[in-house]
DNA sequence: CTGCTAGTTAAAGTTAACTTCAACTCAAGG
DNA sequence: CCTTGAGTTGAAGTTAACTTTAACTAGCAG
């Protein structure tokens, strides 16, 4: 059973040394400690890693990842089957994700692309057709989360 | 020739008035003020809160986003034309976006989804085999930027 | 004129995700 | 034993994109 220091884990996940410290604090990796109280890292610990960066991409927040993770059990390495179902979780959001950019991507080429992109008119903007409903309320711009 | 109030903006834009404020410090949109100095918009200004916060969905930055308006006719209400020209832009964003996190999901179903997540192996975290190639040099997690 | 809502400013606060710094300690080679 | 490179800590700094606050002014109805 080989551990790894955190230079090994920075070297061989690309992450910053100040990183994978920053991630120890918020709860995401463990590490054991040496009698002299450096890190050692086991080797799933790099597991962790690769999956933080790849949920990153994604655009998950490391609260959620820490969220996700806390699925994983915490006494034994986790198993493929364990990493096979919180990757079902990232697969649901990324092709969330993708829907909704393709879907802003065909309604911009026709509709900034066009040149229209007007408040009133564009789908776009206005989405659920929120004016020609509502009658004369605020039109908001794109998906609802956006706070006045 | 009628003018909108920070109020009418917000309204309409579902912008905040803080954000407008920040918005124009940070010279992405402009005023004109009233003799009490309050801030009068040109309705054309609502077009270009609109073209902000749809170049931010896609993941743009402010900075990259002023840049892109910069563009715009400084004199003139812009046309069609001139949006047209900026959208054709971020439609090649949104492409290079989406075609990336595809990859991501197919190679997350084949990768992470099979359980195999390994450092050593895995196209997804070692994308142009790195390993194979280079030796013994440290492998980087996903796409180059990340700082060590 | 009185009130009230809407608007103004500069400055400070917020959140996420880290990095940087200063001041040390550990581990290993010679 | 000495030196050097790797590791440790808490605290403070950083960046983006805003929001909040406090203290004040504008505009308009009655």
């Amino acid at each position: 059973m080989e551990l790894l220091t955190i230079g090994d884990m920075a070297a061989r996940s690309g992450v910053a040394q100040s990183a994978l410290r920053y991630y120890e604090r918020e709860g995401l990796i463990r590490a054991t400690r040496t009698g002299g109280n450096q890190r050692r890292y086991e080797r799933h610990e790099l597991r962790r890693v690769a999956f933080i960066r790849i949920a990153q991409q994604v655009g998950v927040s490391l609260d959620e990842i820490r969220e996700a993770l806390a699925a994983l059990p915490e006494n034994r390495t986790p198993t493929k089957a364990d990493w096979a179902r919180l990757s079902a979780r990232w697969r649901h959001t990324l092709d969330e994700r993708i829907t909704m950019l393709e879907r802003l991507r065909d309604q911009l080429t026709g509709c900034i692309g066009c040149g229209c992109l007007s408040l009133q008119r564009c789908r776009l903007i206005n989405p659920e057709d929120r004016l020609a409903r509502l009658g004369e309320g605020p039109q908001l711009i794109l998906n609802p989360p956006l706070r006045q």
